[in-house]
DNA sequence: TAGGCCATCTGGTCCT
DNA sequence: AGGACCAGATGGCCTA
């Protein structure tokens, strides 16, 4: 809630040739409405929020905007799913890393323990393009 | 100052 | 009918 914008329930009404209390009753509802879409979108921001903390980001003194932050998720998700089917794929020296990697993630991102996610192997994504890289999810060589 | 990002308003459409 | 959702328009704030 930074800027507001004077109210524009006297803008472009034309209702008003039909009558006072007609008028007031459109724009009761228009301000009803408008305090909605708020609502709605103060909701939004709150899922955005939530997602900033949990998606990976770099230099924490800039927050990265919805865009950013929806790329991000997706490429975040991409490179989770990567280990996963790696992990599932050959049973490697790897393996307790992965492990253990998942089970930090997991309690990270879900601190109640409760995660889904589809089968192994039945998303193959891995060819996929990601918009971002993700160097720091790799397997230690 | 231009450009990016955002909040808000608004009208349209769909759903309950 | 009224609410939810959406996209376009508009204007404010911030940074390079």
């Amino acid at each position: 809630m930074k800027s507001r914008r004077p109210s524009c329930t006297d803008s472009g009404s034309e209702s008003d040739t039909k009558g006072p209390e007609k008028f007031e009753n459109t724009t009761r509802r228009r301000m009803a409405a408008n305090a909605r879409e708020r609502k709605r979108m103060e909701g939004l921001n709150t899922a955005f929020d939530g997602l900033r903390k949990v998606v990976p980001q770099w230099g924490e003194d800039k927050k990265l905007s919805k865009y950013e932050t929806l790329q991000m998720a997706l490429s975040y998700i991409m490179a989770l799913n990567r280990i996963l089917t790696d992990n599932s794929r050959h049973s490697t020296p790897h393996r307790q890393w992965l492990d253990l990697q998942f089970e930090s993630l997991q309690s990270e991102v879900y601190p109640c323990g409760y995660v889904t996610y589809g089968s192994p192997g039945e998303n193959e994504t891995s060819h996929s393009p990601f918009p971002c890289h993700f160097e720091g999810f790799g397997v230690p060589s």
